[in-house]
RNA sequence: GGGCGGAUAGCUCAGCGGUAGAGCAUCGCCCUUACAAGGCGAGGGUCGCAGGUUCGAAACCUGCUCCGCCCACCA
């Protein structure tokens, strides 16, 4: 992993004024502040060529991922550092694994919305629409805003810290990029997959231009009305029907109406088929029709009002036939001249006057509310009117077969898998694609058209009419969808149409990396023009992440106003935080709700990993580290368990990132840096660190920086900046050549943690989180050290672990160590126990500590213990358990049961030793323990609950024996009742409550159980649990997805009894 | 009208067939010589509801209720 330094005279950064007040040789000031450094560390990895990709570098395989591009004109919200963070872990990860790793940046040129941006700015400073200055002073404008403002997408970025290969960087109206459009469009011509045809297609009134179906943004639930009017049948038979009744969402469009249809089964309107109805506003009469798949008999009258050049079911009714395609709104919004009498009216003013005017010719037929979809503009929200206009479009299905087939195949994949679906489908039912706009902004379409209407389509301008050779050609006005370009992205930034190097290295890319909110809009479009044009799929994996939502949950819009800028974070928290927090949170399949809360934890986590340095710093003076293998070096047993705990960390963190689980990638380096390194290991260094023995102090030093370095490898990708700066100065300080660059260092390589290292280590972990437990609940101050502690159940080694390294993490003295299943060496009554599985500690408190609050935290604990055994008793004496559950499991329970009956008698025992105790010293209790019965012999059973007056009576000495058979009758104590009982407001008061069950005044030593066993219930393994987590680094850390090694570490030490020795045991 | 996702501790979320977890917040004790953006300890959960499958369900199946999103040409 180790690489080495080319180049001896780094340019390395200037650091900003050094600190070294501090004690040890530590440089660093002793909080991180990123402001010192990110902006430093871009500036020398771009300079120095970090993130450019060699495409001519065949050594290294590829990796490549293309940016999607923002809008040049906007500006960087959340999505977008999301979408950078992960990219950038990713490219980060890959490059520093062996890849050559392209990410290729560029920008948008966003047709409609960068116009419209534009447009609005010139209306505000100049009151001039884009008209008063024609179109090409106009796209003057543009580009100097474009160049104004483009470059802060860059910057942003840069800010983010993303490794982006910027001397590639394209804009989808580069030259480059303009020329693979057109080539594409004329291929496409040519191949007659792209057409122009008059259809009804959706019109934004106010954008004045054509859009996509994807581009509509349908409004649910839209308060409207239904409102129903006649039409008179033109000579109407006597006694027969006199007119028929229709309905309608948009009484304005009856003016475009061309004829009546009802279902040809329908008999009520059987007879009138072929008949013709008189339009009340207009001088013309109306067919009825029969069309079975326009009408649905059951629904309002069963006749339907037919307006094709306006609605897109009437649309295909008039194609099949053949009737009249009437416009009567114009691009405006406003009715036409072929309105009649609401000519000119805006089309929502015509709607109320053509009621009117209908209920004066008594034609009203009432209205009933009605909700409906609303088609608006995605870009200004108008309401959208379908009109029947002359288009480019796409004949999409030969493009899409192949792109669906692709996926089929497994050439490209999605993940979180479920999108396929989505994919899919839309894919399966796709519609041409309309790609004209009538804008002015964008790739203006590569067709002329002749005098007499003929249209040339060609790459550059032709000189002459392709079809009768006419001169005086003018070029079609429109441009193309701004997705028309974007569809080409993989391959046109590659240099497309060229055969360039590029191309040939690094396409197709390895991952699309964008949200799900645009798949149809961009990654199917570019899935069928790489397949078509580069014959092959643009990409093999397709990651959506998750949109990015404000603490609320919703969506962020500028409309809104809760976007947050990234920028403000960053210079807030850092960029590194924002980063760590969005990839923790980055899990597959639910959006992110970011809260700022969640962003100061990991800013927290930057500085722990920054004050864990400074400590190595301080305490790695005159000390060289070169190319010692830790491993070998390392003897003791702490040494040993933090490097594999490091081996299981780089292991889980390398699997995360390959199945692109972020967040589990960024947890697993974050539990191990701060509760497995931080916590424990460097505590436990500082005995060898601090001491003078040469050989030790040498193992700590070289243990401690591997570590540091690794960990600071495996989190760069995460944290780029701080890693970087903080691996640099280690490396100065240990005069190690590791490299020029964190960014070109390897990626740790997993590899075999030692379990045996692991194992061993356990007990040492459960004895001091028992300690500490101890210390916690009965209140010993840290000052306060704790003497003639003994300790049972460890091996010689790991009590010498004890004595030295620990000492000063629990502050112990004189540790004595005794056989387990003995006698201890040396009885000492009134003293605290902790029993856990495979050791025992005892901590002598007389005089330090009232022994009732032992007594208490003792009734406790066996409570705790009698609920697990509860459970377990039940389940073992469950026969189908037994012969149906798998031999493991029910192996795993019986030796779990047996360890706790063990523990149980060992806790009892020493209960009974403070009763002794107590009945012979008098020992007053006064303080803390709420039952001063402890004190009595008799009364040892103060069922925690005390305050309420619950039962007690049990005879300590009764219990050994009974022990493993009153556990079975436990179960007799419902778990559920024993909730029911505390009525106290307080929570943890209810559980511990015993009282409300009536105790069985006959047999004492039951109902002491019982009460233990109420009180006990749930909370037992709560706490139990949570230690373990944070502490005992076997099971917790590895935690996720392990691998099936793991499942054998826990057995011995560690799993869940290790963590809290006293408590579940 | 279809389809998808979510519902687990006060908050934000992991877990997805074998004894309920993290971070933050809360409470208590500590300025223990890397870090108070810290250390140690503790409390806190009928895993949305109802059925079912299973020896065993937070996890699998069915139904339901709420949120959120996507798709859809019922006038």
């Amino acid at each position: 992993m180790s690489n080495e330094a080319p180049t001896e005279n780094r340019t390395e950064p200037q650091r900003k004024g050094t600190a070294g007040t501090d004690g040890g040789g530590g440089a660093l000031p002793p909080a991180y502040d990123h402001r010192d450094v990110e902006a430093r560390w871009y500036r020398t990895w771009k300079e120095r060529g970090y993130f450019h990709a060699d495409e001519r570098d065949h050594a290294r395989p590829p990796f490549s991922i293309v940016l999607p591009p923002p809008n040049v004109t906007g500006s960087l919200h959340l999505g977008h550092a999301l979408t950078a963070t992960l990219q950038d872990v990713l490219t980060r990860w890959k490059r520093m694994s062996g890849f050559e790793a392209l990410w290729l940046p560029g920008t948008d040129h966003a047709g409609i919305a960068t116009q419209m941006i534009v447009e609005k700015e010139l209306l505000k400073t100049e009151k001039k629409s884009r008209h008063d200055l024609g179109r090409a002073e106009f796209l003057k404008r543009v580009w100097s805003w474009k160049e104004k403002y483009g470059s802060r997408i860059g910057e942003q970025h840069e800010a983010l810290g993303a490794s982006l290969d910027w001397e590639r960087e394209r804009f989808t109206m580069d030259e480059g990029l303009s020329r693979a459009v057109r080539e594409v469009f004329v291929r496409l011509h040519e191949e007659g997959l792209v057409y122009r045809a008059e259809r009804l297609i959706n019109w934004c009134p106010r954008c004045h231009t054509a859009l996509s179906d994807l581009e509509v943004t349908y409004e649910e639930g839209h308060r409207g009305e239904l409102w129903s009017f006649a039409y008179p049948l033109a000579g109407a038979i006597d006694g027969g029907p006199r007119e028929i009744v229709v309905a309608t969402t948009r009484p304005e469009t009856m003016l475009g109406d061309t004829a009546v249809a009802v279902h040809p089964d329908d008999e009520r309107y059987r007879a009138l088929v072929g008949k013709k109805v008189v339009h009340p506003l207009a001088d013309r009469e109306l067919p009825v029709i029969a069309d079975a798949i326009l009408v649905d008999p059951k629904f309002g009258t069963g006749a339907v009002k037919v307006t094709p050049a306006h609605d897109f079911n009437d649309f295909e009714v008039g194609k099949r036939h053949g009737l009249e395609m009437l416009t009567v709104i114009d691009p405006d919004g406003k009715m036409n001249a072929s309105a009649g009498p609401v000519a000119g009216l805006d089309r929502f003013e015509a709607r109320k006057k053509v009621k009117e005017l209908l209920a004066a010719k008594g034609l009203d037929r009432g209205s009933q509310p009605h909700l409906l979809p609303l088609g608006k503009c995605q870009r200004c929200e108008t309401v959208l009117e379908p009109l029947l206009s002359r288009q480019w479009f796409v004949r999409i299905e030969p493009l899409a077969r192949p792109a669906v087939e692709a996926v089929e195949q497994g050439k490209t994949r999605f993940i979180p898998e479920q999108w396929t679906n989505t994919y899919m489908a839309w894919m399966r039912n796709i519609h041409d694609w309309c790609i004209s706009r009538q804008l002015w902004w964008g790739h203006q379409i590569p067709a002329w058209y002749c005098p007499d209407g003929h249209v040339t389509v060609a790459r550059t301008a032709p000189p002459t009419c392709g079809t009768c050779g006419k001169g005086d050609l003018r070029q079609d006005e429109d441009v193309l969808d701004t997705w028309f370009s974007s569809a080409l992205w993989p391959f046109s930034t590659m240099g497309w149409p060229e055969d360039t190097e590029t191309l040939r290295t690094f396409y197709p890319t390895s991952v699309m990396e964008t949200g799900h909110d645009i798949i149809f809009f961009w990654v199917a479009r570019m899935m069928m023009m790489g397949i078509h044009f580069m014959g092959e799929v643009p990409f093999r994996v397709v990651y959506l992440h998750p949109m990015v939502r404000d603490e609320k949950g919703q969506k962020m819009s500028k409309t809104k106003g809760n976007v947050i800028d990234p920028l403000v974070i960053t210079e807030q928290y850092g960029a590194d935080a924002l980063r760590f927090t969005l990839a923790a949170l980055t899990a597959q399949g639910r959006d992110i709700k970011l809260a700022k809360e969640r962003i100061e934890g990991y800013r927290a986590f930057a500085n722990k990993l920054w004050n864990a340095t400074r400590f190595a710093l301080m305490n790695l003076v005159d000390v060289t580290y070169g190319q010692e293998d830790p491993g070998a070096l390392a003897r003791s047993p702490a040494d040993r368990w933090i490097l594999a705990r490091l081996q299981r960390a780089v292991r889980s963190t390398v699997e995360a990132l390959e199945g692109y689980r972020f967040n589990d990638a960024a947890s697993t380096v974050y539990q191990f840096v701060w509760h497995e390194l931080c916590d424990w290991y460097i505590e436990l260094s500082k005995e060898a660190l601090y001491g003078d023995e040469p050989a030790s102090k040498r193992e700590a030093q070289a243990v401690l920086t591997h570590c540091l370095e690794t960990s600071l490898r495996l989190l760069h990708p995460f944290m780029p900046f701080i890693t970087e700066e903080l691996w640099q100065t280690l490396q100065a300080q240990v005069g190690a050549r590791w490299g020029e660059s964190i960014m070109l260092a390897g990626y740790p390589k997993p590899g075999t943690p030692d379990e045996v290292a692991e194992r061993s280590f356990g007990p040492v972990i459960g004895i001091v989180d028992a300690l500490r437990n101890i210390r916690g609940e009965m209140n010993i101050p840290f000052k306060v050290v704790l003497r003639d502690v003994q300790v049972g159940g460890l091996s010689e080694e790991a009590l010498a672990t004890l004595r030295s390294e620990t000492a000063r993490v629990v502050r112990l003295a004189n540790v004595e160590g005794f056989t387990l299943s003995g006698t201890p060496t040396r009885k000492v009554p009134g003293s605290a126990v902790a029993v856990g599985s495979g050791f025992e500690v005892r901590v002598p408190l007389t005089g330090v500590v009232d022994m009732a609050a032992e007594n208490a935290r003792i009734e406790k604990e066996l409570a705790r213990l009698d609920g697990d055994l509860a459970g377990l008793s039940k389940k073992l004496s469950n026969p189908s358990f037994v012969e149906r559950a798998p031999k493991e499991v029910v192996e795993k329970d019986r030796a779990r049961a047996e360890e706790l009956r063990e523990k149980r008698v060992r806790l009892l025992a020493h209960r009974d030793m403070l009763v002794e105790a107590a009945s012979a010293d008098g020992v007053a209790s006064s303080s803390s323990a709420p039952s001063p019965p402890t004190a009595t012999p008799t009364a040892t059973e103060p069922p925690t609950s005390s305050a309420k007056g619950g039962q007690r009576g049990t005879s300590p000495r009764a219990t050994d024996p009974a022990t493993n058979v009153k556990v079975q009758a436990k179960p007799a104590a419902k778990r559920k009742q024993s909730r029911g009982a505390g009525r106290d407001p307080a929570k943890k008061k209810q559980s511990r409550s015993a009282g409300a069950r009536p105790p069985p005044r006959g047999r004492q030593k039951i109902t002491a159980q019982a009460a233990n066993k109420a009180t006990k219930t749930k909370p037992a393994k709560k706490a139990v649990a949570r230690k373990s987590l944070t502490r005992i680094p076997p099971k917790r850390t590895s935690s996720r997805k392990s691998s099936p090694r793991k499942t054998a570490l826990k057995k011995p030490a560690a799993k869940k009894r290790a963590p809290k020795g006293r408590s579940k045991g």
